[in-house]
Formats: C-alpha cells, sequence, structure tokens
DNA sequence: AGTTGAATTACACGGCCGTATAACAAGGGG
DNA sequence: CCCCTTGTTATACGGCCGTGTAATTCAACT
C-alpha cells in the first residue's frame, strides 16, 4: 500500500474555506443536490472524509456556506458606500444601482439563494442567518432614504425602506432569472426612476451629477 | 404469490394529476431532493413503477409540475379580474393586492418556485415555461396600466410595467419568506402605494371605493 | 363468460448518498 | 533524528436513488 494520495497540510481557516467556496460551487452549477459530500470534496481538492474533520455535518457545512453567500451579496452592495458620493441622493442613488447590477444581479447567485431557500425555511439557524441579513440590507437602505432631505414620519420611513427593497429584491430576481429579457442598463434606469418615483426625489439625476465626479 | 398490492385503474388524466400534485406536495415540504420517484409514488398512493409509465422520465414530471404551478399562480391573481371593478385604477388595484395577498404570497408558494429555479436555469423547456408565464403576467399587469386614465410613451409603459412588477415580485418574496416581519395588511397597503407612486395614481383610493361595491 | 390489451405491481440492477472508523503520513518539538 | 500529535486518506456500511423488465390483475369488449 505505496500509492496513497500525497497531501499537504493546511490552515483550519483555509481548509473551511476552499470547502465552503466549493459547496457554493456546486450547489450554483447543480443545485443543491449536486453539493454531495463527494463532489464538495473533490471540488476542493481533498478526500471527502475531511469534511467530516471540520463540519461535523453535512448541514453545518451547508449553513456555513449560505452565511458566506449572504455576507457576500451585502458586502456587494454596500462597497459602493465607501468611496460614493456625499450628498444624500447621490447615496442612495449608487447604493441602489449597486443592488442591481452585477455582481449582485446574476444567474449564478439568484440560483444560489434559490437552492438555499428550502433549508432557510426548515431550519432555524439558516432562517435567523436570512432575517438579520434581510433588515440588515433594509436598515442600510432605510438610513440612506432618512438622510434625505425631507421629512417623513417613522411609519412613513419604513414602509418607503419596504417598498424600495421589494423593488431591488424585484429587479434584481427578474434580472437575474431573465437577463436576456432586458437591454443594457434597462435594469438600473427602471429602478432608480421607481425608487425615485416613490421618495419624490430625482435620484437618476443624482446619479448623473455624480457620476462625473468619481470615475 | 397472492399477497399483491390490489389497485384500481383510473384515467390517464387523474393519475397525471395526482403524480404531480403529489411531486408538488413534496418539493414545497422537503425540497427537489425530496422529490424522490419512490416519495412521489407513496404520495400518490402507487408504486413508482407507474411513473415511468406516465412520463418517460422523472425529468419530464418535473417539467409537468412546474408548469402546473405556474399555470396555479398566474391564475390565483388575474381571478380577480373576473368578477371585478370596472374602473381601470380599481381593476389594477384590485390585480396588485390579489398578487401579494395570500394564496400567491405563500411560504410554501415560494419554497416550490425556488426548488424548481435551478431546472429553469438548466432545463431549456423549463426556462421556456418560466419566460411565457413571467411575460404574460407583466403583459396582464402592462394592459391594466394602459388602461389607465394617462397617457404615456410605449417605453415608458414598458418600464412602468418592469417597474410595478419589481415591487409586486420583490413583496411576493419578503411576504412568503419572512411572513412575520411584516404587519396584517402591511404589504398590500405599501404595495398599492407604491404603485401608484410610480404611476402617479392613488390606487389604495380606487381600491377601498370600490371595496364596497363589490363585497 | 372468455379473451385480450394495458394499467399496475413487483423486483432487480448499478450507482451514489451521508456517515463511521481505521490506517497512514506530514511536519513541528524534543 | 526520531517521536508524536493530528490532519488526511482509505475503505466499509446500510440505505436510497433512477431506471429497466417481467409478472400480474383489472376492466372493457365481444
Amino acid at each position: 500500500m505505496t500509492d496513497r494520495r500525497p497531501y499537504r497540510r493546511e490552515t483550519e481557516e483555509r481548509r473551511r474555506d476552499d470547502l465552503i467556496a466549493a459547496a457554493l460551487d456546486l450547489v450554483s452549477e447543480g443545485g443543491p443536490q449536486a453539493a454531495t459530500v463527494r463532489a464538495i470534496a473533490q471540488r476542493a481538492g481533498v478526500t471527502s472524509g475531511l469534511i467530516r474533520h471540520y463540519f461535523s455535518t453535512k448541514e453545518e457545512l451547508t449553513r456555513a456556506a449560505y452565511r458566506r453567500l449572504m455576507d457576500r451579496m451585502t458586502a456587494d452592495s454596500a462597497i459602493v458606500l465607501q468611496d460614493g458620493p456625499a450628498d444624500p441622493a447621490a447615496r442612495l442613488a449608487w447604493f441602489v444601482a449597486a443592488s442591481i447590477s452585477p455582481p449582485v444581479v446574476d444567474p449564478v447567485a439568484v440560483g444560489l439563494w434559490a437552492g438555499f431557500l428550502h433549508g432557510v425555511q426548515r431550519d432555524a439557524a439558516m432562517r435567523d442567518v436570512h432575517a438579520a441579513t434581510y433588515l440588515g440590507f433594509r436598515d442600510v437602505l432605510q438610513s440612506l432614504i432618512a438622510a434625505l432631505p425631507r421629512t417623513a414620519s417613522a411609519t412613513q420611513l419604513r414602509a418607503d425602506a419596504i417598498a424600495c427593497n421589494a423593488i431591488i429584491d424585484g429587479l434584481w430576481l427578474e434580472g437575474s432569472v431573465l437577463p436576456e429579457a432586458f437591454a443594457a442598463g434597462e435594469i438600473v434606469d427602471i429602478g432608480l426612476a421607481a425608487v425615485g418615483a416613490i421618495l419624490k426625489t430625482d435620484l437618476a439625476a443624482a446619479m448623473a451629477a455624480t457620476k462625473r465626479d468619481i470615475l
């Protein structure tokens, strides 16, 4: 027995990352049923037994993968706020535009999200992750709306945030599932116009005004 | 060998219906991976071999189930138009409200939809079903918007339909996945207000005015 | 009532699933 | 330089998967 596969020892963080990435890869490609223990291990370049060395069960790996997916999506949306404009309307416009553009809008991302949805509905831990992420995203949106130069009651602010979030979610969904049904830039234009109509603020103009400054 | 399971012969339509219903049941309960040939057969009260008598492969049954799901969802939204009001704004308001209320908004429905999404992305036949259903729904919405007493260009009409559809989809998603995050009736109120803001039409008033007439 | 076609059951097959456990080897500390 | 921890591989197990195929039984038709 000398033809045993050679290997390198890696840090725990590295191995967990690789396994999670492999799991996300496979779910995005072939749905939850494709992310088998053996396939995940092969994709990560290890043998399947190693998975249970880092995750006590496959469900635990699934939870970790979902958590990473959600973190990545919210980070992709929020990154524009770091070096974005200062004007409140422009900041909101940038955030909305980023949320309905690649890489957030992406067939792979929506496929991944859908692949995990059943786990979210059944598993309490995954539902907590989902609720925290969704509400966190909506809170960012709400704070951007609150910064606009206008007066609105707390209930109105909440309703506006929910409505604007719905537009983002709906366009994210449609743009990701049926990308060929929309022209380039169409989704962003429609999203900015719709959010602007709800908030009675011209986001398209705010977007155009700051595009030159930044880029 | 005399203890063979007794059975009744049924029409082809009845058997196909039962099998499709069983498949949808199982996908909604446990995701796509729960809808195995054996589980579907047991749920439908037959043995697994019978599935391949009516569907040449499991994929074909899956496609049929998805088609039925989509048909049912659009029918649930459109049914209010049959005995609904005559006023265009009221008709739109009723349609929007029905699309973001039970039974369209439902954790089971969104779970089902998500369960099929991967098939939609990979399988051309399922993608065709999806595109036809989505565009059909949006066309109904667009014709309701076009009937409003206002003037809009063709491109504006298309953009309005996409935006309003996005609101419906987004609220459908959020309301179905996180039902406890919203108060009763909140989603309908927000949806009517948002669609009304985009189209500059008071849908909440149109809704309230016709509610008394019909009910 | 007998015949016959087909709806339905029953069973076998190879393959992959998640999990459990034992054998091995990599690489740092003496 | 060797030992010893533990990261990693290897293999086994029972179970379920989708699919083929043969045997059976229902019901319609004569």
